[in-house]
RNA sequence: GGAGAGGUGGCCGAGCUGGUUUAAGGCGUACGCCUGCUAAGCGUAUGUAGGGGAAACUCUACCGAGGGUUCGAAUCCCUCCUUCUCCGCCA
């Protein structure tokens, strides 16, 4: 959500912004339903004043015994015409927010314009591998351990049946993952895998994402799209003091998407699934600290690429790739050996106040005064599947074995999977 | 799933036989006083959002959400959400 200021001082900023994000937006329609309900809450208020005198003049007759039918048939009056005002306004109250739920957050001015083809490379990071043989995808590398017939037979196509060392591999990863997050500090969240509009219209699922989400109709719930819905909703409605900031968190979810109309190329394998498990960082930041924040959480997520050795490049969003939520995002991108291509592994999105806005979530300052709207940071810490790609890609052998990081090999008890 | 009891300002909590409550009191917080220091004590202030005003200040709304009754609703009625207790079912 954005400050009703904000959209009545700069209409022509958001309206630039939202075009930025390709995304539609009509702020005349806007700026005239709040006129219009500025002028007609000027009305009520000042009928509501009339008919609260009244009334107070009704109890202090009634009380000394005297007549106060004259009073009472004005108030009454009154409350006939506050009451057509008072739908009226309403009306036109859900017109508004409805309106502003699907107003994008502005890009920072860092932010490059245009499509993913202005996606700028900020750094790379690693040996992109070569090998003497000619390399296999994941599909063929794990055709043991990895049964997508079987998920289909199960689910339906498109999910993921692990087993053997690749479910062996994907729990290890899990908690390894985890376990470096508590080290730096994070807070290790479990949170229901499952969550409810208010949550969805809070983080920014909704209203845009309908459709990409799983929902449970008799108990009108979504399955979560991330983590970052339950985590972040944590703090919705919720006022801190400005010394708890700032929050820092982490947890494990699955992650469920329908992915709607993405059949087709660059799905197959483990590239693109409707359940996939991830780990995500959140952070609550004071607003002057929100950019540093948000290097921090990608330094954590390359941090823990580089312990596993594997190569990366950071980049900084354009901003017609940039989430509906989002003011300022990096995508971190590892590289897959048998499909020789990136592969997106991490989104690390710095919200500001967009979230915070929309869930209500603030602090008080040190010294009192107003409540002010918190920061929001998320990322990936990191996404399984794509990981999990590289791992077992990049680490082939030519006789088909997969050589893990020494990161791993510890926590697996083995060097080699095979 | 059944029965019952709750949901009040940052927190706790009174009010709930409708009208001096424009929400008591406490805690917390801020400032001041007192005090070798600290603690305690005393005093004052302190909800959120929107509007008006140069300002002191003032108006309106908000007692889980939404409807209704009434001249007037935290208070009465209806629907929904949610928490707790007991019972049932169950990993």
């Amino acid at each position: 959500m954005l400050d009703r200021k904000l959209l009545r001082k700069e209409p022509q900023r958001v309206t630039e912004a939202a075009i930025a994000k390709n995304e539609i937006i009509n702020i005349d329609q806007w700026l005239k339903a709040d006129s219009a309900r500025r002028a007609l809450m000027l009305e009520i208020e000042e009928l509501r004043k009339i008919r609260n005198q009244l009334s107070k003049a009704v109890s202090l007759k009634k009380r000394n015994g005297e007549n106060a039918d004259d009073e009472m048939t004005r108030s009454r009056e009154t409350g006939v015409k506050l009451s057509s005002l008072e739908k009226s306004i309403s009306k036109i109250d859900a017109n508004l927010s409805e309106m502003e739920k699907n107003f994008p957050n502005i890009p920072d001015s860092d932010v490059p314009l245009g499509g993913e083809e202005n996606n700028i490379v900020l750094r790379s990071w690693g040996k992109i591998p070569e090998f003497s043989f000619r390399t296999k995808p994941h599909w063929e590398l794990m055709e043991n351990v990895f049964l997508p017939e079987a998920a289909g037979r199960i689910a339906g196509s498109n999910f993921i049946l692990f087993r053997g060392w690749a479910a062996r591999l994907q729990r290890t990863l899990i908690s390894w993952m985890l376990d470096y997050h508590s080290e730096v500090g994070m807070e290790e969240i479990w949170a229901p895998f499952v969550a409810k509009t208010e949550s969805m219209i809070a983080t920014a699922q909704l209203p845009k994402m309908d459709d990409d989400m799983y929902r449970i109709h008799r108990d009108n719930l979504y399955l979560i799209p991330t983590g970052e819905v339950p985590i972040t909703n944590l703090y919705r409605d919720q006022l801190l003091e400005e010394a708890d900031l700032p929050v820092r968190l982490c947890g494990y979810t699955p992650c469920f998407r329908r992915e709607a109309g993405s059949y087709g190329k660059d799905n197959r394998g483990l590239n693109r699934v409707h359940q996939f498990e991830k780990v995500e960082m959140v952070r609550l930041e004071h607003p002057d600290k929100s950019d540093e924040a948000h290097e921090e959480l990608l330094n954590h997520a390359t941090d823990m690429l580089e312990l596993l050795n594997i190569p990366y490049r950071v980049l900084l969003l354009a901003s017609g790739d940039l989430s509906f939520a989002a003011a300022r995002c990096y995508d971190i991108e590892i590289w897959s050996a048998g499909q020789e291509k990136w592969l997106e592994v991490s989104s690390i999105s710095n919200f500001r106040d967009f979230q915070a806005r929309r869930g209500n979530m603030r602090y008080r300052p040190a010294g009192g005064g107003k409540p002010l709207f918190i920061h929001t940071l998320n990322g990936s810490g990191l996404a399984l599947p794509r990981l999990i790609i590289s791992l077992v890609e990049n680490g082939q052998q030519s006789d088909g074995s997969i050589r893990l990081p020494s990161v791993l090999a510890e926590r697996m008890g083995t060097e080699v999977l095979r």
